[in-house]
DNA sequence: GGGAATAAAAAGTCAGACTTATATGTCACA
DNA sequence: TGTGACATATAAGTCTGACTTTTTATTCCC
């Protein structure tokens, strides 16, 4: 699921990763390439890989001399799916959501506006597709087959929306509403509100009505943030 | 200004690196390492950094008794500042002004919106200065004391958000201000109109009016769309 | 006390040998 | 003729050890 998983390369990174994001290490640290080969009892050219993709994320700096400088947390590549996932995995989980919660609320109306007007009929059938089975799972605790429609429903609208930008935004959502259903306060069945808003967003999507798509979209995404209790002025 | 630059295993993937985002290798291309080492005449140690780093870019994947193999742009980390710098390096840079254009035109609304209500004294005396600055370079043909003044009253906003997913596109908004200054048709001086919303704006935070800081940012984005010819609803 | 020569430390680079996974081709058998 | 098991070749993956280069810190001389 989440991991780069092949290879001895790969796990080493599957530790180190989540370390330096969870700020185990605070900024300015250093580490030495060999000291880590050892401890991961792996040899320095591994190490070394490790290192390099590390300073490809912005995480660390190499330099001669000195050695692996852990970055303040502003210099990281907050957009890499990988530290994306790192830091949800680790303790600022909450704090991740919301930004990422914000994000998707400036992201999604604009990508439904243009949806609206670039959506082949596929998509739009797609799109009617998920409301449907958003609205059959609405109801007795069927939540794991809600999200999986509510997931799908929004990565459709973000692929319509024809910005491959916002089309990689796929993945962040869907880490965002799995962390809802999995992570937060949500015992009880979904927003019936909710389930309403999607059904006529794939409406005014196959309408070509982009500014309704728009403005449903808001309301969608503006009830993430109050259950976040992201004050919406 | 864009390089990775330090070191060996750098020069080789600043001439890698755009060669893939210009789609000199169609997805599925194979790549191998052994061969890659011979003309850029490096170590098999180095080339197998660089491939590593393509490989969390997810610009190639390596796979055993397979090679290298390009993946479709689909895949690509588009976020990723690098990626970004390639990218607009390359032959495609029309098209991707384009996309982050319209995702400038998503995000700094709302935090513009946020900004008003975040930011600091200082961040509001900042903002003040920079409008200032982008007023006293209007005329005369001072386009690069303009723009020098845009990207600083554009990063700004975006870091007062106090949303790190928003702080981080503050390099992006100067990458593609600093594209329309110097490759695009931006040969008269910067529309009037334009300045003025940016005092406004500037205005507008300093005195927490989030709305009126949301609404004349989206006026300042949708004329930055327009200039693109990109169609606004 | 300041600046140049010196030493040390850590990353960077290279070459070669070896391991491992896996795609593909071969062959026997049904 | 098709299918499965097996063998083989291939390219990435890994390890080791020696060497180079850059940069920081120390020392020493004026």
């Amino acid at each position: 699921m989440s991991t780069t998983g092949r290879g001895l390369h790969g796990r080493v990174l599957d530790t180190l990763g989540p370390e330096i994001t969870a700020g185990d290490y605070p900024p300015g640290s250093v580490l030495r390439t060999d000291e880590l080969a050892q401890r991961f009892d792996v040899s320095r050219s591994v190490m070394r890989e490790v290192v390099r993709v590390l300073e490809s994320m912005h995480l660390v700096q190499s330099r001669r001399r000195v050695g692996v400088t852990v970055l303040p947390t502003c210099e990281w590549n907050v957009y890499d799916p990988q530290v994306i996932r790192w830091r949800l995995a680790g303790a600022d989980r909450p704090r991740q959501l919301r930004s990422l919660t914000v994000l998707r609320s400036a992201i999604e109306p604009v990508a439904a506006g243009l949806a609206a007007r670039h959506a082949t009929p596929e998509q739009c059938a797609e799109l009617t597709e998920c409301a449907l089975g958003m609205v059959a799972n609405a109801s007795g605790h069927r939540l794991e087959g809600y999200l999986f429609h509510d997931v799908a429903f929004h990565r459709v609208i973000l692929t319509a929306s024809g910005n491959e930008m916002f089309a990689r935004l796929g993945d962040v959502v869907a880490e965002v509403l799995s962390g809802r259903t999995h992570h937060a306060v949500m015992f009880e069945d979904p927003d019936p509100a909710a389930v309403t808003l999607h059904v006529q967003l794939a409406e005014a999507v196959r309408e070509r009505d982009a500014a309704r798509a728009e403005k449903l979209t808001r309301e969608i995404t503006e009830g993430a943030l109050q259950e976040l209790d992201i004050l919406a002025p």
